[in-house]
DNA sequence: TAGATTGTTAATCGATTAACAATC
DNA sequence: TAGATTGTTAATCGATTAACAATC
Protein backbone atom coordinates (compact mmCIF):
# COMPACT_ATOMS: atom_id res chain seq x y z
CA UNK A 1 0.00 0.00 0.00
CA UNK A 2 0.97 3.75 -0.47
CA UNK A 3 2.52 5.85 1.91
CA UNK A 4 4.15 2.91 4.65
CA UNK A 5 6.91 4.02 6.47
CA UNK A 6 9.91 2.16 4.81
CA UNK A 7 11.19 -0.39 6.95
CA UNK A 8 14.10 0.63 9.04
CA UNK A 9 17.19 -1.59 9.31
CA UNK A 10 18.15 -3.97 11.73
CA UNK A 11 21.65 -1.98 12.05
CA UNK A 12 20.13 1.04 12.51
CA UNK A 13 17.08 -0.43 15.28
CA UNK A 14 20.56 -1.43 16.87
CA UNK A 15 21.98 2.06 17.08
CA UNK A 16 18.48 4.41 17.95
CA UNK A 17 19.05 2.59 21.74
CA UNK A 18 22.71 5.07 21.84
CA UNK A 19 21.07 8.11 20.32
CA UNK A 20 18.48 8.00 22.62
CA UNK A 21 21.18 7.80 25.59
CA UNK A 22 22.98 10.83 24.34
CA UNK A 23 19.92 12.51 23.84
CA UNK A 24 18.96 11.81 27.80
CA UNK A 25 22.04 13.18 28.12
CA UNK A 26 21.94 16.48 26.52
CA UNK A 27 18.14 17.01 27.77
CA UNK A 28 19.18 17.04 31.09
CA UNK A 29 22.13 19.49 30.83
CA UNK A 30 19.16 21.60 28.62
CA UNK A 31 21.28 21.67 25.69
CA UNK A 32 18.71 22.88 23.02
CA UNK A 33 20.47 21.78 19.77
CA UNK A 34 22.41 18.93 18.68
CA UNK A 35 24.37 18.74 15.73
CA UNK A 36 25.32 15.17 13.92
CA UNK A 37 28.56 15.47 14.18
CA UNK A 38 28.53 15.61 18.40
CA UNK A 39 25.75 13.04 18.46
CA UNK A 40 27.81 10.31 16.59
CA UNK A 41 30.48 11.78 18.75
CA UNK A 42 28.48 10.82 22.08
CA UNK A 43 27.17 7.58 20.45
CA UNK A 44 30.76 6.33 18.92
CA UNK A 45 29.63 6.22 15.56
CA UNK A 46 29.97 8.70 12.25
CA UNK A 47 28.68 11.64 11.17
CA UNK A 48 27.26 10.13 8.53
CA UNK A 49 25.60 6.99 9.77
CA UNK A 50 24.18 9.24 12.49
CA UNK A 51 21.79 11.23 9.76
CA UNK A 52 21.24 8.11 7.89
CA UNK A 53 19.96 6.43 10.62
CA UNK A 54 17.94 8.94 12.14
CA UNK A 55 16.45 9.28 8.04
CA UNK A 56 14.80 6.57 8.89
CA UNK A 57 12.84 8.03 11.24
CA UNK A 58 12.19 10.99 9.49
CA UNK A 59 12.96 14.48 8.93
CA UNK A 60 13.64 15.58 12.34
CA UNK A 61 16.69 18.18 11.54
CA UNK A 62 16.79 21.90 10.27
CA UNK A 63 19.52 22.12 7.79
CA UNK A 64 22.28 24.80 9.00
CA UNK A 65 21.17 24.09 12.45
CA UNK A 66 20.86 20.84 13.67
CA UNK A 67 18.83 18.38 15.58
CA UNK A 68 16.17 20.00 18.26
CA UNK A 69 17.12 17.59 21.40
CA UNK A 70 13.53 16.81 22.78
CA UNK A 71 11.76 16.44 19.38
CA UNK A 72 14.38 14.31 18.17
CA UNK A 73 14.18 12.62 21.95
CA UNK A 74 10.64 11.60 21.46
CA UNK A 75 10.49 10.69 18.13
CA UNK A 76 13.50 8.43 18.71
CA UNK A 77 11.63 7.34 21.66
CA UNK A 78 8.30 6.47 19.86
CA UNK A 79 10.52 4.95 16.98
CA UNK A 80 11.25 2.22 20.03
CA UNK A 81 8.45 1.87 21.61
CA UNK A 82 9.69 3.55 24.80
CA UNK A 83 6.44 5.94 25.17
CA UNK A 84 5.50 3.87 27.90
CA UNK A 85 6.49 1.13 30.26
CA UNK A 86 7.10 -2.31 29.39
CA UNK A 87 6.61 -4.98 32.48
CA UNK A 88 8.85 -7.62 32.58
CA UNK A 89 9.30 -10.85 34.22
CA UNK A 90 12.38 -12.93 34.96
CA UNK A 91 12.17 -16.74 34.97
CA UNK A 92 14.68 -18.67 36.91
CA UNK A 93 16.02 -17.43 39.91
CA UNK A 94 19.27 -19.20 39.59
CA UNK A 95 22.84 -17.61 39.88
CA UNK A 96 22.01 -15.71 37.31
CA UNK A 97 18.10 -14.88 37.86
CA UNK A 98 19.00 -13.57 41.04
CA UNK A 99 21.88 -11.04 39.93
CA UNK A 100 19.70 -9.67 37.52
CA UNK A 101 16.06 -9.52 39.59
CA UNK A 102 18.62 -7.30 42.18
CA UNK A 103 20.05 -5.31 39.28
CA UNK A 104 17.87 -2.05 39.42
CA UNK A 105 18.82 -0.78 35.51
CA UNK A 106 15.74 -2.55 34.18
CA UNK A 107 12.93 -0.81 36.27
CA UNK A 108 15.04 2.60 36.40
CA UNK A 109 14.87 2.36 32.51
CA UNK A 110 11.10 1.63 31.88
CA UNK A 111 11.38 -2.10 32.15
CA UNK A 112 9.98 -2.44 35.64
CA UNK A 113 10.43 -5.78 36.97
CA UNK A 114 7.00 -6.97 37.69
CA UNK A 115 7.44 -10.86 38.44
CA UNK A 116 10.20 -13.27 39.66
CA UNK A 117 9.13 -17.10 39.05
CA UNK A 118 11.10 -20.61 39.01
CA UNK A 119 9.72 -24.35 39.83
CA UNK A 120 11.80 -24.82 43.07
CA UNK A 121 9.65 -25.20 46.05
CA UNK A 122 12.86 -23.91 47.91
CA UNK A 123 12.53 -20.50 45.85
CA UNK A 124 8.89 -20.42 45.71
CA UNK A 125 7.07 -17.98 47.76
CA UNK A 126 10.47 -16.58 48.99
CA UNK A 127 11.22 -13.06 48.60
CA UNK A 128 14.53 -11.64 46.55
CA UNK A 129 14.97 -8.24 46.86
CA UNK A 130 11.65 -7.86 48.27
CA UNK A 131 9.97 -9.18 45.51
CA UNK A 132 8.00 -12.47 46.37
CA UNK A 133 8.84 -15.36 43.96
CA UNK A 134 5.71 -16.86 42.00
CA UNK A 135 5.73 -20.41 40.71
CA UNK A 136 6.39 -20.74 36.79
CA UNK A 137 2.17 -21.86 36.70
CA UNK A 138 1.01 -19.23 37.84
CA UNK A 139 2.62 -17.36 35.04
CA UNK A 140 -0.99 -16.71 32.88
CA UNK A 141 -2.22 -15.10 35.60
CA UNK A 142 0.54 -13.26 36.55
CA UNK A 143 1.01 -11.95 32.82
CA UNK A 144 -2.88 -10.69 32.22
CA UNK A 145 -3.22 -9.19 35.59
CA UNK A 146 0.30 -6.97 35.37
CA UNK A 147 0.25 -6.87 31.88
CA UNK A 148 3.64 -8.20 31.19
CA UNK A 149 5.21 -7.98 27.61
CA UNK A 150 8.47 -9.30 28.13
CA UNK A 151 10.37 -12.17 29.79
CA UNK A 152 13.84 -12.71 30.55
CA UNK A 153 14.46 -16.32 30.30
CA UNK A 154 17.58 -16.88 32.78
CA UNK A 155 17.02 -20.65 33.59
CA UNK A 156 19.76 -23.50 32.71
CA UNK A 157 20.45 -23.96 28.99
CA UNK A 158 18.08 -27.49 29.27
CA UNK A 159 14.80 -26.27 29.85
CA UNK A 160 15.48 -22.96 28.21
CA UNK A 161 13.36 -23.91 25.00
CA UNK A 162 10.12 -25.49 26.92
CA UNK A 163 10.24 -22.15 29.44
CA UNK A 164 10.29 -20.13 26.13
CA UNK A 165 7.71 -21.68 24.24
CA UNK A 166 5.41 -21.89 28.00
CA UNK A 167 5.67 -18.09 28.38
CA UNK A 168 4.95 -17.05 24.62
CA UNK A 169 1.61 -19.37 25.60
CA UNK A 170 0.91 -17.16 28.69
CA UNK A 171 1.03 -14.35 26.82
CA UNK A 172 4.64 -12.92 26.75
CA UNK A 173 5.16 -11.09 23.73
CA UNK A 174 9.08 -10.92 23.54
CA UNK A 175 11.73 -12.49 24.75
CA UNK A 176 15.23 -12.06 26.16
CA UNK A 177 17.54 -15.25 26.84
CA UNK A 178 19.96 -15.44 28.69
CA UNK A 179 20.35 -19.33 28.73
CA UNK A 180 23.72 -20.62 27.19
CA UNK A 181 21.79 -22.07 24.79
CA UNK A 182 19.74 -21.14 21.48
CA UNK A 183 15.97 -20.58 21.70
CA UNK A 184 13.27 -20.39 18.51
CA UNK A 185 10.02 -19.24 18.42
CA UNK A 186 6.84 -19.84 16.51
CA UNK A 187 5.75 -16.58 14.39
CA UNK A 188 7.35 -13.56 14.92
CA UNK A 189 8.17 -13.40 18.44
CA UNK A 190 11.37 -11.70 18.75
CA UNK A 191 13.70 -12.94 20.89
CA UNK A 192 16.97 -11.62 21.85
CA UNK A 193 19.95 -13.81 23.41
CA UNK A 194 22.57 -11.98 25.47
CA UNK A 195 25.62 -14.41 26.84
CA UNK A 196 28.26 -12.81 28.99
CA UNK A 197 30.67 -15.53 28.65
CA UNK A 198 30.43 -15.27 24.44
CA UNK A 199 31.28 -11.58 24.93
CA UNK A 200 34.48 -12.17 27.09
CA UNK A 201 35.18 -15.40 24.33
CA UNK A 202 34.93 -13.10 21.41
CA UNK A 203 37.05 -10.20 23.05
CA UNK A 204 39.60 -13.20 23.90
CA UNK A 205 39.53 -14.13 20.08
CA UNK A 206 40.19 -10.27 19.44
CA UNK A 207 42.99 -9.50 21.98
CA UNK A 208 45.06 -13.05 20.73
CA UNK A 209 45.20 -11.57 17.38
CA UNK A 210 46.30 -8.20 18.60
CA UNK A 211 49.20 -9.76 21.07
CA UNK A 212 50.22 -12.06 17.21
CA UNK A 213 49.95 -9.29 14.55
CA UNK A 214 51.84 -6.72 16.87
CA UNK A 215 54.82 -8.08 16.83
CA UNK A 216 55.65 -11.44 18.41
CA UNK A 217 58.44 -9.69 20.87
CA UNK A 218 58.91 -11.04 24.43
CA UNK B 1 54.41 -11.88 3.60
CA UNK B 2 53.20 -15.13 2.15
CA UNK B 3 51.40 -17.62 3.90
CA UNK B 4 49.83 -15.59 6.38
CA UNK B 5 46.47 -16.68 7.77
CA UNK B 6 43.24 -14.83 6.00
CA UNK B 7 41.47 -12.29 8.35
CA UNK B 8 38.19 -13.84 10.09
CA UNK B 9 35.46 -11.44 9.42
CA UNK B 10 33.83 -10.24 12.60
CA UNK B 11 30.63 -11.47 11.89
CA UNK B 12 32.23 -14.97 11.63
CA UNK B 13 34.11 -14.13 15.32
CA UNK B 14 31.20 -13.65 16.65
CA UNK B 15 29.82 -16.96 15.88
CA UNK B 16 32.37 -19.08 16.96
CA UNK B 17 31.27 -19.30 20.62
CA UNK B 18 27.99 -20.54 19.40
CA UNK B 19 29.94 -23.20 17.61
CA UNK B 20 31.71 -24.20 20.38
CA UNK B 21 29.05 -24.29 22.87
CA UNK B 22 27.55 -27.11 19.99
CA UNK B 23 30.48 -28.75 20.05
CA UNK B 24 31.28 -29.39 23.72
CA UNK B 25 27.54 -30.30 23.73
CA UNK B 26 27.96 -33.04 21.49
CA UNK B 27 31.37 -34.14 22.96
CA UNK B 28 29.76 -34.69 26.07
CA UNK B 29 27.29 -36.84 24.29
CA UNK B 30 30.49 -38.72 22.95
CA UNK B 31 29.40 -37.81 19.49
CA UNK B 32 31.70 -38.71 16.93
CA UNK B 33 31.20 -36.46 14.18
CA UNK B 34 29.16 -33.28 13.09
CA UNK B 35 27.85 -32.57 9.76
CA UNK B 36 27.30 -28.57 9.09
CA UNK B 37 23.50 -29.31 8.91
CA UNK B 38 23.49 -30.53 12.58
CA UNK B 39 25.98 -27.65 13.53
CA UNK B 40 23.83 -25.03 11.58
CA UNK B 41 20.77 -26.28 13.46
CA UNK B 42 22.12 -27.01 16.96
CA UNK B 43 23.27 -23.06 16.54
CA UNK B 44 20.81 -21.70 15.15
CA UNK B 45 22.34 -20.12 11.31
CA UNK B 46 22.26 -21.99 8.11
CA UNK B 47 24.27 -24.42 7.18
CA UNK B 48 26.25 -22.88 3.99
CA UNK B 49 27.38 -19.94 6.69
CA UNK B 50 28.65 -22.63 9.25
CA UNK B 51 30.78 -24.37 6.29
CA UNK B 52 32.02 -20.62 5.57
CA UNK B 53 32.59 -19.50 9.12
CA UNK B 54 34.54 -23.06 9.82
CA UNK B 55 36.78 -22.39 6.66
CA UNK B 56 38.19 -19.84 7.80
CA UNK B 57 39.66 -21.25 10.45
CA UNK B 58 41.19 -23.87 7.93
CA UNK B 59 39.80 -27.54 6.26
CA UNK B 60 39.25 -29.30 9.34
CA UNK B 61 36.19 -31.28 7.91
CA UNK B 62 36.49 -34.42 5.87
CA UNK B 63 34.01 -34.60 2.22
CA UNK B 64 31.41 -36.87 2.34
CA UNK B 65 31.82 -37.21 6.51
CA UNK B 66 31.13 -34.35 8.23
CA UNK B 67 33.50 -32.70 11.34
CA UNK B 68 34.84 -34.77 13.78
CA UNK B 69 33.94 -33.17 16.91
CA UNK B 70 37.14 -32.76 19.11
CA UNK B 71 39.29 -32.12 16.49
CA UNK B 72 37.14 -29.16 14.90
CA UNK B 73 36.36 -27.98 19.08
CA UNK B 74 39.78 -28.11 19.62
CA UNK B 75 40.36 -26.04 16.57
CA UNK B 76 37.54 -23.49 17.06
CA UNK B 77 38.90 -23.11 20.78
CA UNK B 78 42.36 -22.19 19.75
CA UNK B 79 40.85 -19.55 17.22
CA UNK B 80 39.12 -18.08 19.82
CA UNK B 81 42.01 -18.08 22.42
CA UNK B 82 40.37 -20.41 24.90
CA UNK B 83 43.23 -22.87 25.35
CA UNK B 84 44.12 -21.21 28.77
CA UNK B 85 41.96 -19.48 31.47
CA UNK B 86 41.75 -15.18 31.66
CA UNK B 87 41.74 -13.71 34.81
CA UNK B 88 38.96 -11.05 34.87
CA UNK B 89 38.73 -8.40 37.20
CA UNK B 90 34.98 -6.65 37.75
CA UNK B 91 35.70 -2.85 38.55
CA UNK B 92 32.62 -1.10 40.36
CA UNK B 93 30.85 -3.03 43.08
CA UNK B 94 27.33 -1.07 42.98
CA UNK B 95 24.20 -2.62 42.08
CA UNK B 96 25.48 -4.03 38.94
CA UNK B 97 28.91 -5.52 39.70
CA UNK B 98 27.83 -7.14 42.76
CA UNK B 99 25.50 -8.89 40.19
CA UNK B 100 28.13 -9.90 37.64
CA UNK B 101 30.20 -10.66 40.80
CA UNK B 102 27.48 -12.96 42.45
CA UNK B 103 27.24 -14.54 38.70
CA UNK B 104 29.00 -18.45 38.42
CA UNK B 105 29.29 -18.10 34.52
CA UNK B 106 32.32 -16.70 34.03
CA UNK B 107 34.39 -18.84 36.46
CA UNK B 108 32.76 -22.03 35.08
CA UNK B 109 33.54 -20.77 31.14
CA UNK B 110 37.38 -19.91 31.70
CA UNK B 111 37.27 -16.37 32.68
CA UNK B 112 38.03 -16.62 36.52
CA UNK B 113 36.96 -13.80 38.43
CA UNK B 114 40.27 -13.10 39.97
CA UNK B 115 39.61 -9.69 41.78
CA UNK B 116 36.72 -7.37 42.60
CA UNK B 117 37.50 -3.61 43.13
CA UNK B 118 35.93 0.11 44.26
CA UNK B 119 36.64 3.56 45.68
CA UNK B 120 33.97 3.63 48.13
CA UNK B 121 35.65 2.90 51.61
CA UNK B 122 32.74 1.22 52.09
CA UNK B 123 33.07 -1.39 49.95
CA UNK B 124 36.30 -1.85 49.83
CA UNK B 125 37.76 -4.85 52.74
CA UNK B 126 34.09 -6.26 52.69
CA UNK B 127 32.98 -9.41 51.09
CA UNK B 128 31.18 -10.20 48.11
CA UNK B 129 30.26 -14.08 47.30
CA UNK B 130 33.08 -14.86 49.57
CA UNK B 131 36.04 -12.51 48.01
CA UNK B 132 37.75 -9.67 49.19
CA UNK B 133 36.81 -6.03 47.68
CA UNK B 134 40.08 -4.56 46.64
CA UNK B 135 40.51 -0.46 46.08
CA UNK B 136 40.84 0.47 42.91
CA UNK B 137 44.49 2.11 43.18
CA UNK B 138 45.52 -1.45 44.00
CA UNK B 139 45.07 -2.71 40.14
CA UNK B 140 48.55 -2.50 39.11
CA UNK B 141 49.90 -4.95 42.08
CA UNK B 142 46.31 -6.95 41.23
CA UNK B 143 47.03 -7.75 37.70
CA UNK B 144 50.71 -8.46 37.81
CA UNK B 145 49.87 -10.66 40.67
CA UNK B 146 46.91 -12.45 38.99
CA UNK B 147 47.43 -11.98 35.44
CA UNK B 148 44.24 -10.18 34.67
CA UNK B 149 43.83 -9.80 31.04
CA UNK B 150 39.98 -8.37 30.89
CA UNK B 151 38.39 -5.96 33.11
CA UNK B 152 34.44 -5.83 33.26
CA UNK B 153 33.31 -2.41 34.05
CA UNK B 154 30.55 -2.28 36.15
CA UNK B 155 30.61 1.84 37.49
CA UNK B 156 28.41 4.40 37.23
CA UNK B 157 28.56 5.98 33.58
CA UNK B 158 30.44 9.28 34.42
CA UNK B 159 33.52 7.64 35.40
CA UNK B 160 33.59 4.54 33.00
CA UNK B 161 35.88 6.32 30.35
CA UNK B 162 38.44 6.99 33.28
CA UNK B 163 37.95 3.92 34.95
CA UNK B 164 38.64 2.37 31.67
CA UNK B 165 42.04 3.90 30.69
CA UNK B 166 43.33 3.07 34.23
CA UNK B 167 42.66 -0.54 34.05
CA UNK B 168 44.77 -0.45 30.26
CA UNK B 169 47.53 1.44 32.03
CA UNK B 170 47.53 -1.30 35.21
CA UNK B 171 48.33 -3.69 32.08
CA UNK B 172 44.67 -4.75 31.44
CA UNK B 173 44.65 -5.97 27.74
CA UNK B 174 40.93 -6.07 26.88
CA UNK B 175 37.75 -4.25 28.27
CA UNK B 176 33.92 -5.45 28.85
CA UNK B 177 32.55 -2.04 29.14
CA UNK B 178 28.62 -3.12 31.14
CA UNK B 179 28.48 0.93 32.21
CA UNK B 180 25.94 2.74 30.06
CA UNK B 181 27.90 4.96 28.00
CA UNK B 182 30.52 4.62 25.72
CA UNK B 183 34.04 4.06 26.17
CA UNK B 184 37.36 4.16 23.93
CA UNK B 185 40.03 2.94 23.70
CA UNK B 186 44.06 3.71 22.54
CA UNK B 187 45.64 1.53 20.41
CA UNK B 188 43.97 -1.43 19.42
CA UNK B 189 42.57 -2.34 22.98
CA UNK B 190 39.40 -4.49 22.63
CA UNK B 191 36.35 -3.23 23.80
CA UNK B 192 33.04 -4.68 23.86
CA UNK B 193 29.88 -3.34 25.59
CA UNK B 194 26.67 -4.98 26.72
CA UNK B 195 24.08 -3.13 27.73
CA UNK B 196 20.83 -4.65 29.23
CA UNK B 197 18.49 -2.20 29.08
CA UNK B 198 19.70 -1.53 25.02
CA UNK B 199 18.37 -5.50 24.33
CA UNK B 200 14.91 -4.39 25.88
CA UNK B 201 14.87 -0.86 24.04
CA UNK B 202 15.87 -3.12 20.34
CA UNK B 203 12.16 -5.94 21.94
CA UNK B 204 10.65 -3.19 22.50
CA UNK B 205 11.19 -2.04 18.96
CA UNK B 206 10.62 -5.49 16.98
CA UNK B 207 7.60 -6.30 19.70
CA UNK B 208 5.97 -3.04 18.55
CA UNK B 209 6.90 -3.30 14.91
CA UNK B 210 4.89 -6.92 15.29
CA UNK B 211 1.90 -4.97 16.84
CA UNK B 212 1.54 -2.50 14.20
CA UNK B 213 2.22 -5.08 10.75
CA UNK B 214 -0.21 -7.79 12.30
CA UNK B 215 -3.55 -6.87 11.61
CA UNK B 216 -4.70 -3.51 13.80
CA UNK B 217 -6.85 -5.32 14.85
CA UNK B 218 -8.46 -4.69 19.05
C1' DT C 1 30.37 -47.03 -8.01
C1' DA C 2 26.74 -44.36 -5.48
C1' DG C 3 25.73 -41.40 -1.86
C1' DA C 4 27.04 -37.91 1.19
C1' DT C 5 28.99 -33.76 2.53
C1' DT C 6 32.70 -30.43 2.44
C1' DG C 7 35.05 -26.23 0.71
C1' DT C 8 34.68 -22.61 -2.59
C1' DT C 9 32.73 -19.75 -6.07
C1' DA C 10 29.80 -16.20 -7.53
C1' DA C 11 25.58 -13.80 -7.11
C1' DT C 12 22.89 -11.16 -4.04
C1' DC C 13 21.85 -8.54 -0.32
C1' DG C 14 22.41 -5.14 3.31
C1' DA C 15 25.38 -1.71 5.70
C1' DT C 16 28.74 1.92 5.55
C1' DT C 17 30.70 6.03 3.97
C1' DA C 18 32.00 10.17 1.36
C1' DA C 19 30.31 13.64 -1.13
C1' DC C 20 27.26 17.25 -2.10
C1' DA C 21 22.92 19.56 -3.36
C1' DA C 22 19.30 21.45 -0.67
C1' DT C 23 18.18 24.71 2.51
C1' DC C 24 18.21 26.84 7.03
C1' DT D 1 24.68 36.80 1.30
C1' DA D 2 27.90 33.53 3.73
C1' DG D 3 28.30 29.80 6.69
C1' DA D 4 26.53 25.73 8.57
C1' DT D 5 24.45 21.41 8.54
C1' DT D 6 20.90 18.29 7.04
C1' DG D 7 19.00 14.61 3.99
C1' DT D 8 20.04 11.87 0.06
C1' DT D 9 22.67 9.84 -3.57
C1' DA D 10 25.87 6.65 -5.24
C1' DA D 11 30.00 4.13 -4.61
C1' DT D 12 32.12 0.79 -1.79
C1' DC D 13 32.51 -2.63 1.36
C1' DG D 14 31.38 -6.76 3.95
C1' DA D 15 28.08 -10.57 4.91
C1' DT D 16 24.91 -14.00 3.33
C1' DT D 17 23.36 -17.59 0.53
C1' DA D 18 22.65 -21.02 -3.14
C1' DA D 19 24.85 -23.87 -6.02
C1' DC D 20 28.11 -27.18 -7.22
C1' DA D 21 32.65 -29.26 -8.15
C1' DA D 22 35.76 -31.80 -5.34
C1' DT D 23 36.32 -35.74 -2.85
C1' DC D 24 35.52 -38.85 0.97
Amino acid sequence: MAGSTPRIPDATVARLPLYRRALLELDEQTTANVSSERLAEMAGVNAAKVRKDLSYLGSYGTRGVGYDVEFLLFHVSRALGLTSDWPVVIVGMGNLGQALANYRGFTERGFPVAALVDVDPAKVGSEIDGRLVDHLDDLDRLVAERGIAIAIIATPAAVAQEVAERVVEAGVQSVLNFAPTVVTLPDGVPVRKVDLATELQILSFYQQRRASTSGADH
